[in-house]
DNA sequence: GCGGGAGATGCAAGCGCTTGCGACGGCGTG
DNA sequence: CACGCCGTCGCAAGCGCTTGCATCTCCCGC
């Protein structure tokens, strides 16, 4: 295994040297800096982690909790983080939560805090004072996307925000009696967002003088078939005959679709449905929706991070609100004329 | 910061015994080893990994590469990896490739060289003969999962088991004109896999006598919208009529029923279809399917992994066969007893 | 022409563990 | 009863880097 001091004798300077050369710390030399990179690169030799570690105490390595895998929002985000932090030169280490919840205290307890990691990312997660407490007492930084931590810098969307503006295009094709279906508050590990969402949708309505009917929101576990489920409840009560529905996920407003359709309903005709994400399974379903960008929120978490570890002072716990916008496709149009939105 | 000698002089040891008595290895009175389990308790004391490894020469840290993440497939192997390598006490860090496509060559040259892992588990890759070696020269167990790498220990399942298997399930229902919608050779990172799916259902149907039409062949790109528009030309060929489909993916397959859907064919009255995976959503579209389990496959080769790294001998590269079994739902049945396929 | 400063490099002391080797008793065996 | 072995533990030498400090050279300005 080739190591610094035999890149510093073929060099013929100290390790010392060959390390400043390398790492581009203090002065060398431009001609010393070129015969070092030679004697490196023809030697194939690259530093020790652990030994650079050891001397440092930087990592070069960052964690990343997720409360799932199988989620599209969870993997753009950490296809973002991935690539801005293999741009700083910095890996990834993955912690999945989605097993036992026992695995969760492990994860803390046992990886965490084992100084492999100089920072942490949490993804959706509502960490608990002490889980905050226990990283910070480490020095490590810590930065949320998704939902927003107590006295963490956090990069989310304006959860609100992306309901009313879906449910102002909805206003906006004349729509009035538009449903909601939404995460359900107990079910989920973050509890602002759906309740933040469904905010949004009541918000809109209300600024068009329309009053919301709680009777119009249907919870939901953000995945098809409950977005599924969800849409049959509401487009089967007859009380009901919303014209349309804002939905909190995309992949809950393709079961929403795919129950119209079952149900003899044509969407946009008798139903527009509008999502939130822009996932990649939108544009097949003609889903219009309110697109956000985990993949961004993953860059600009790992920035933020790097802002922190880089430079030595403490970053002001600037929330970052990232932008959104909606990108209209088939599901949604006027109301028929006609109030009867059956076939 | 408290370090080892801190737990070394609460306990009235010397640091050799509390290495010996954390980790295991060595004789240690179980009294002293007590005292010092609780010293380390009491001050909080976890090893420090850089230190460790530094001295050991091992990172306890295992690099999984995967092409992309937004895949059901691969986020399942993740997900079965990285439980059973935290069960092991080991850290999963991930590289993706879905990025710029030099993304590639800098994840082999700058990260997994970089000491930064002590074994690798690749993912539905076909590794280069060079990037093969470059690991082994470095002494670093690779493990495959998906493809096979010429050489290297692979868990997998058997292609074209699982493509006969759902052919003959087809055929055993009476189906005779069976079409294939499959990944396309080019198209993928993988190229066995498409090849052996399709090689899989044509040994099925000459085994009951039935002569594979090429025609009846349709390459995709394993998405569901890829899937769909296969199965609109499929289907949309007079000349063809096939009464059943087998898919590649389930992604794909359920592309393949809304299609079918769209043209006005009942599934499964008109079409049958089978997928292979048992993908998440594959219950809500009752789509049959052979099931494939990737979460095990990730286990598995974690396992391969650390038998490699635990024990001293060489391991055989023993390529593992996973099992895989159909999954009946309401995507299949006999065929109409009339030959016209088309309502 | 000389003092001072800045740039370039080397020396060597760590960073915080692990582990081979040796010391020391206590106990089983011939 | 003496010998040797084994279980238990401490000593100290690394593991392969980084970096503060010292040294030396060269150049600049007065």
């Amino acid at each position: 295994m080739v190591g610094i001091d035999d890149v510093a004798r073929r060099a013929g300077v100290s390790t010392a040297t060959v390390s400043r050369a390398l790492s581009g710390r203090g002065h060398v030399a431009s001609a010393t800096r070129e015969r070092v990179e030679e004697a490196a690169a023809e030697l194939g030799y690259v530093v020790s982690a652990s030994a650079s570690s050891l001397a440092t105490g930087r990592m070069r390595n960052i964690g990343v909790v997720v409360p799932f895998l199988n989620r599209w929002f969870y993997t753009s985000v950490l296809e973002g983080a991935q690539r801005r932090l293999m741009q700083y030169g910095y890996d990834l280490t993955l912690y999945n939560l989605s097993g036992s919840s026992n695995e969760r205290s492990t994860v803390f307890e046992q990886f965490l805090l084992r100084q492999r990691v100089d920072a942490v990312i949490a993804v959706s997660l509502e960490l608990s004072a002490e889980e905050v407490d226990s990283l910070h007492a480490l020095g490590k930084p810590l930065v949320g996307v998704g939902g927003p931590i107590r006295g963490v810098p956090t990069v989310s969307i304006d959860d609100v925000g992306v309901t009313r503006l879906a449910t102002e295009h909805l206003l906006s094709l004349g729509h009035t009696v538009i449903g909601h279906i939404g995460g359900d508050v107990d079910a989920e590990m973050s509890f602002h967002m759906p309740t933040n969402r469904r905010l949004g949708w009541e918000d809109a309505l209300r600024d068009a003088g329309v009053e919301p009917r709680p009777e119009l929101y249907f919870p939901a576990v953000f995945t098809m078939e409950s977005g599924y489920v969800a849409a049959k409840q509401m487009l089967g009560d007859p009380r009901l005959r919303p014209t349309a529905v804002v939905v909190a996920s995309d992949e809950m407003a393709i079961g929403v679709i795919l129950a119209a359709r079952d149900m003899g309903l044509d969407v946009p005709r008798d139903l527009s449905v509008v999502g939130i994400d822009d996932h990649e399974l939108a544009p097949f379903f003609g889903l219009t929706t309110v697109a956000q960008f985990p993949e961004q929120q993953g860059e600009r978490a790992v920035e933020l991070l790097m802002r922190e570890l880089e430079q030595t002072r403490e970053a002001e716990p600037a929330n970052l609100q990232l932008p959104f916008e909606l990108v209209v496709r088939s599901s949604t149009a006027r109301p028929r004329p006609e109030r009867e939105p059956r076939g």
